[in-house]
This record gives C-alpha cells, structure tokens and sequence, in this order.
DNA sequence: CCTATGTATTGACAAACGTGATTTCAATAG
DNA sequence: CTATTGAAATCACGTTTGTCAATACATAGG
C-alpha cells in the first residue's frame, strides 16, 4: 500500500548522490501481490479463462465431458489446465460416479476483482 | 459469450454414444478471452503486479530510477518487467531527458475488469 | 472376475519465462 | 570532443509452461 513516491522533474545529479531515496515496500503487498499474481497467472492462458468463463456463467457444476470439445485440445491437456485452475484455488471439483464436476470458488476471485477496480 | 450448457445429472450409456453433444464455442468469446488472458498473463508475475500498482497508486508519471530500487532486482529486469508490460499495453513511458516516466494506461485494464465482475 | 469408459498422471519436448552480467544506446555536463 | 549517467538490449542460464501420446487410475456393467 502507501508507498510515498514523489513525483518531481529531475534535472542531473552531481555524480555519486543517488537518484532518489530508497523506498521500503511494505511487507504487507508484496504478500497481497504474491496472492493476486498468482490468480493471474492461473488466468494467463486463453483456455483457462474461457474454462472459467464457462463455469461461471453456469452457476452449477460442469462436467469435463463437457469442457472438453469446447476446445480443440486432447482431454489431457484440458485436464491439466483445469488442474492448474484448481491448484491456483480457482475452481472446485467434485467426482459423481464416472463423471468428474468443475464448479468456480466465486471468493477466489474478489481480492483480484477488488484490487482491479 | 452465450455457450448453452446443459447441466443434467448424469448415467452410463450404451457405449459408442458420445456423452454429449459437442458445443461451438463462438469466436467472439475466443478473441475476447485472447486479449483478456494476454492482460492476466502480463500482471501473472509479483514484480509486475507491483510495478502496475505502484504506478496505479501515482496518477502521474514515475522514473524508472525510483522504481527499481523498490525491488532487490537489477535494474535489467526491472527494465525487462516494465517491457513486459509495456507490450501487453498495461503501461506506457516516456523519455524525459535521461530518464524514463512510467504510467498506466487505466483503459487497458477496463475489459479484464469487466470480465471480472 | 473382465471389459469398457471418464478422468488424471506421466514422460517427452519445444517454447517461453525470470534473472543477472555485460554491453549498447541516448542524453547531459564539462 | 570526452566522460558520465539512466535505461534498454543482448547473451546466457536454469526453470517453467503448454501440448500430446501413452499410461494409469477409478468406477460402472456384465
């Protein structure tokens, strides 16, 4: 949070004397960035994102068989994807009989989506 | 956008038959996951995500050189971050004399944003 | 038991990534 | 001009990523 930079027109220093004080970044974010980056990174990838769009847009659970010819991939790679999703705490799964469930943790997302705005 | 998504409680078939009809995903969803993952890919990174809210946090323009010391990383990679971003089009910069002023560009951050909420 | 089916894991490989050391570039001061 | 300084680019490196083929695992039906 606060960190206090300050914005002003620099002209050239005499040599020797630093650019501009050092600045101490608090603890605090950089722990918060860890946690945001890492959703972001989970959705850096274009099929992630369009597999959390889809199970967002289903407030229920969606079965794999039906995320996989969504895309033009093999079903391990969905599969690894939607592993990546929930390792980054992203979605949930939930097995039934053969079938496996994929369902977003909506909560996951709202320190990204708060930070965002 | 509007994938229609049948959530149906699920039994063994016959064998043969596949498990469900394979859904078209529109285009229009695919660009706009596109562009959305290549903005989440960019803030993926804990660096970069402190960079952008650093520069978030300053409605005007910060050096580069007080930026770097805020991380215990070379000037190099604070340089190769800010690149980054630059490409995704999170931030822009400007040359003032011998140093360069960063700043975010709020836009390009407003689609993501959306998706989000 | 055995077979079939949905999903997850493993292995392999090229591509991309994060980082630092070094170098190059651009601009200012003398 | 030369020397100095801030920032970017290049090179090198080990690590991670996205993908598929092949395999393993789990469950259901016979």
């Amino acid at each position: 949070m606060a960190v206090d930079l300050e914005f002003a027109p620099k002209t050239k220093r005499p040599a020797g004397e630093p650019c501009c004080e050092p600045v101490v970044y608090p603890d605090v974010a950089r722990e918060q960035a860890e946690r945001i980056a890492t959703i972001a990174k989970a959705l850096g990838d274009p099929i992630r994102l369009q597999l959390v769009d889809v199970l967002r847009k289903h407030a229920g659970k969606v079965c794999v068989c039906e995320l996989v010819p969504l895309f033009d991939l093999s079903q391990p790679t969905v599969s690894h994807h939607l592993k990546k999703l929930r390792e980054a705490g992203i979605v949930g799964s939930e097995r039934r009989g053969l079938w496996a469930y994929y369902y977003v943790i909506p909560e996951s997302l709202e320190e990204f989506s708060a930070w965002l705005s």
